[in-house]
RNA sequence: UGGGUUAUGGUGUAAAGGCAGCACAACAGAUUUUGAUUCUGUUUGUCUAGGUUCGAAUCCUAGUAACCCAACCA
């Protein structure tokens, strides 16, 4: 097939390796850190780790890169997991790098016994100092040259806990002077006296991530280990140890994390909006993160979709927010339900109809034929949109406005005779009259107009609230902002709107259902929503080609 | 000032010496009982300067810019 071209770089690496015998079959893994929860950035790697395995026949595992217990914790654990399988993809082995403390302990006394590390009792900012710079040698530690014998007994007495944390470290012997710093005799295992989240308090020395991912990665005889860019240094490092210690030597490789407009990617700042507040939690809709976008009514499928759409490669990127609203709206477009919502609501009155008479209208569900059609009580008293009037019209206006004419949805053609105001001077009362031969699908008029507007049947509407959410951030590029995270937040980010009408058929909606409210955008339930009050979330508006041209 | 990595429209991403393509965005129009969807069209690009070649985004030389590296984080 012609489709063999096109392939991201990481495909052609698998594709040679195949072709060229290396492996009969590939193995990937995810290697998250539990100490936070998964972000639009993980999706493109689990996309593309698990989609690199499904294309060319092998599978990947899930394992947990948890050598720092201080920051870890099985909360997170969970809610990755459960990320992973709502986007779709399931693993091979669930793992844990703790599962290789055994082995990884032993790997650093062979280490040790071929004169490859040792311990070092200087203070971390003595390293540090020894250290050099990017364009200064280091020098060697006074502990460099200990014997096996006495670093065996040390590193013996570290594991033993004879030691406080910080006392001493062992490193491995490499060379102080090579140009990547971290070849400059890296700390490989320190002491931290604290419980683990699977460990309990086994260890007290716990391995860096430099000498556990390369390892845990050849342990599982990972043929493809893809990380993002910034670990290119890394791989030096990743192929000594993998060389020194003469174990399966899996292969690193690199491409270029994610970053979009309006959004911040770092657990850090995550972690911080989360802290202080600035968001409900790590699934507020507001975030970043796959629950986040879950709950707010993101489909796996969109975000799929998406991470498909934005490619692999090595260079910077900075993706258009944009691009995954329109895989979003792609998807709902073809899923969601239809339904009428009135959000900022003004009473319709039809002066020409009868008081206290109701009938029945049939309304399609969608524009498929097999979304189905539902029924929707008409009456004298409705619900209109405030924005769908205006007192005096703009130019190339066609909604209502004294005098105009306008389709209700799957009713009929009203036309605007007059309208009340409150004290306050805000419209209160907008009163049509209605032409009975418009009907709806049997419409004899002879009438046609431009605009349609949605409604709602003033009696038996049903009360919901509703969030809409705004971008998160003002400006496009938070993390290269110098202003604090906290003062680029958009304070319209969420507004709460108390008391909106649904058309009755939404009072049974579940959190797996789709919406579009007509004209309004695409909603979902809520997790907080009760049988006493609904709650929906904004997913994301439609596009709006009125505000566009309102603009001009 | 050391080392590493990367440069293609506004944003991404293809083109492996042979017509710079695709998507998003933007803009214009058609259709529309959602100002949605759908459809049609338009604008905008090979970091710079030299060189090789019938022909260069691609090869060579020299520059320039951006990002990463000096946690007992991952």
């Amino acid at each position: 097939m012609s489709e063999e071209k096109n392939l991201n770089f990481l495909e052609e690496i698998v594709a040679a390796d195949l072709e060229a015998g290396k492996y009969t079959s590939i193995l990937t893994r995810f290697p998250p850190e539990p100490n936070g929860y998964l972000h639009i950035g993980h999706s493109k790697s689990i996309c593309l780790n698990f989609g690199l395995a499904a294309k060319y026949g092998g599978t990947t595992n899930l394992r947990f890169d948890d050598t720092n217990p201080v920051t870890e914790d099985t909360e997170y654990v969970e809610s990755i997991k459960e990320d992973i399988c709502w986007l779709g993809f399931n693993w091979a082995q669930e793992l844990y790098a703790s599962d290789y403390f055994d082995t990884l302990y032993e790997y650093a006394v062979q280490l040790i016994n071929k004169r490859l590390a040792y311990v070092d009792d200087s203070r971390s900012d003595e390293i540090a100092a020894l250290k050099g710079t990017p364009t200064e040698a280091g020098k060697d530690s006074i502990y460099r040259s200990r014997s096996v014998a006495e670093n065996l007994q040390l590193f013996t007495d570290m594991k033993a806990g004879k030691f406080k944390d910080g006392e001493k470290v062992l490193r491995a012997k490499i060379d102080m002077a090579a140009n990547n710093m971290l070849m400059r005799d890296p700390i490989i295992y320190r002491i931290k006296h604290a419980h683990h989240h699977r460990t309990g308090n086994k260890w007290c020395i716990y391995p860096m991530y430099d000498f556990a991912h390369g390892q845990s990665d050849s342990i599982e005889q990972i043929t493809h280990s893809v990380c993002t860019l910034e670990f290119i240094p890394h791989r030096e490092l990743y192929d000594w140890f993998i060389t020194k210690l003469e174990i399966f030597p899996s292969h690193q490789y690199e491409f270029a994390r994610l970053n979009m407009t309006y959004t911040v990617m770092s657990k850090r700042k995550l972690l911080q909006l989360v802290n202080d507040g600035h968001v409900n939690g790590w699934d507020d809709p507001r975030m970043p993160t796959i629950s986040g976008f879950r709950r707010k009514g993101y489909t796996a499928e969109s975000i799929r979709t998406f991470c498909e759409k934005i490619g692999v490669a090595k260079r910077e990127n900075f993706i258009d927010l944009s691009l995954l609203e329109f895989c979003l709206r792609e998807d709902l477009n073809k899923i969601a339900k239809r339904v009428m919502a009135v959000l900022d609501p003004v009473k319709l009155i039809i002066t020409n109809y009868e008081d206290g008479k109701t009938e029945s209208l049939v309304s399609e569900n969608g524009p498929e034929e097999h979304m189905g059609t539902r029924t929707l009580t008409f009456s004298k008293e409705l619900w209109i949109e405030r924005e769908d009037f205006m007192e005096v019209p703009a130019k190339k206006w066609f909604r209502l406005a004294p005098g105009a004419l306008v389709r209700l949805k799957s009713a009929f053609i009203v036309k605007c005779e007059s309208f009340s105001k409150d004290e306050q001077g805000n419209i209160n009362e907008i009163h049509c009259t209605y032409i009975p031969e418009s009907r709806s699908y049997n419409d004899t008029s002879g009438i046609s107009v431009k605009g349609t507007i949605h409604w709602v049947n003033a009696a038996t509407a049903v009360e919901a609230e509703i969030r809409l959410y705004e971008r998160l951030f003002m400006v496009e590029n938070p993390a290269g902002e110098e202003a604090e995270l906290r003062d680029l937040i958009n304070p319209a980010s969420l507004e709460i709107i108390r008391k909106a009408y649904l058309e009755p058929s939404v009072a049974t909606a579940t959190t797996a259902e789709r919406y579009q409210f007509i004209r309004k955008g695409y909603f979902c339930l809520d997790k907080e929503s009760t049988q006493t009050k609904l709650i929906f979330n904004r997913t994301v508006t439609l596009k709006d080609a009125w505000s566009k041209e309102m603009k001009k």
